[in-house]
DNA sequence: CGAGGACTTGATACCGTTCAATACCGGTGG
DNA sequence: CCACCGGTATTGAACGGTATCAAGTCCTCG
């Protein structure tokens, strides 16, 4: 059995779980803005879907579980990235805060009744749809060293080069995100170094040395 | 090196590759509807994004390449499911027809305009995502024999109950669709088959004999 | 009947998992 | 300040599932 949800909560107060997480602190009842500290479970998969969730600021990690406990890490959000999404009313994942977020909420009901609401989620749904093709395609064809390398390169934007990225994962949390175990992510995360591709400050402090190599190991991103 | 390609062009004209496929058999000019044969590359991963694609009727398939010629399907459409999505107006993947297939296309710029087609598109997209975070829950973490289990429930409607299953993919594309190879599924079926969970009348024509023992080994989808 | 493609099955190799031991890091209390 | 502790990460050894390589079979079509 494995421990899946992480319940250091870092302080702050947890929505009421899985039904409506109203506190609005900002903002007005139909548009609730959320401050929610790092490490909350904010939604459930399998509740009971009211909302739709717009990540503004922090990060955002979307699971799926098996019944045996198996875990996948399906989505990594950033700010502008939308969750909460369901088939037949019920949340077809849990979503956890990795960092501190501000979190913005909509009823469903608006989605029908705002178009530039709609408009937004549109745009979001296809850049989200088209970042799991590259994942689904990370899954079902490439090696752990190739998955890892990916990874990095997807979290490390062009614009920072030689910027010192820190990971807010656990090595677990990115083994479920790539299907792989923390141990083979470990060797992986080794094996870069080894290769002088990263320089790994702390475990998790990662800074690319030679992009180059990893774009090529990653399939050219 | 694989095949990646299938030019078996059942016999109907192939839309101007890449381009626009404007051949307007029934519509306006701006929402032409092709029919199209199976097995023919209607887009190309890496081509300027023009239009958006809507499945009328019949089965495509996306699929995105390695440099190394390595496949993954990312998806699986159906009547109502959309494709053409792009990063930086390039189409992210391939879409091939399974079998003839009615597809409907709209100039991208068309969805700023039409807000009827654009909450069409949401509610589509919300769905698809769903579906891609089952798949990479599927490619993640799930055995081959589980793989292979999901498949074919994904398939077969609850409502079809002791009806046969025309499989419209070959085993390659199965293995590129659930990240194994052909080998794998082969074996996979034949498993399935020993163990008494489903019939092969033909090797695509599959019956679910034991739906029970199907949904335990697919995780209960 | 023969040819080619798709599928099945077998033998072996390899990559990633599993199990286990050890190292590291931050925090707490002596 | 240092010893200790819990959680996380690293590393090693053995195992196992899937890939790979290679026949061989079945089906369809000419």
């Amino acid at each position: 059995m494995r421990q899946i949800i992480d319940e250091r909560t870092g302080g702050t107060v947890r929505p009421p779980c899985g039904a409506e997480p109203h506190s609005a602190l900002h903002g007005p009842s139909h548009a609730p803005t959320m401050r929610i500290a790092a490490h909350v479970t904010v939604l459930h998969e399998g509740d009971p879907a009211r909302r739709i969730m717009e990540v503004v600021d922090g990060a955002v990690m979307l699971s799926k579980l098996l019944p045996d406990g198996r875990r996948q890490v399906v989505e990594l959000l950033g700010p502008g990235d939308v969750f909460g999404l369901a088939h037949a009313d019920i949340y077809a994942c849990s979503a956890e805060t990795l960092t501190p977020a501000t979190i913005n909420t909509h009823d469903r009901s608006a989605l029908e009744r705002d178009p530039v609401l709609g408009a937004r989620l549109l745009r979001r749904f296809e850049a989200q749809l088209c970042v799991m093709h590259s994942h689904a395609l990370v899954l079902g064809r490439m090696s752990a060293l190739e998955r890892v390398a990916f990874f990095l390169l997807r979290l490390m934007p062009e614009t920072m080069v030689g910027g010192t990225l820190h990971l807010s994962m656990t090595r677990q949390e990115i083994a479920d995100f790539l299907g792989l175990t923390l141990e083979t992510v470990s060797r992986a995360f080794s094996e870069l170094k080894r290769r002088g591709l990263v320089v790994l400050q702390r475990a998790d402090e990662v800074r690319i040395q030679d992009r180059g190599s990893m774009r090529r190991l990653a399939g050219a991103l």
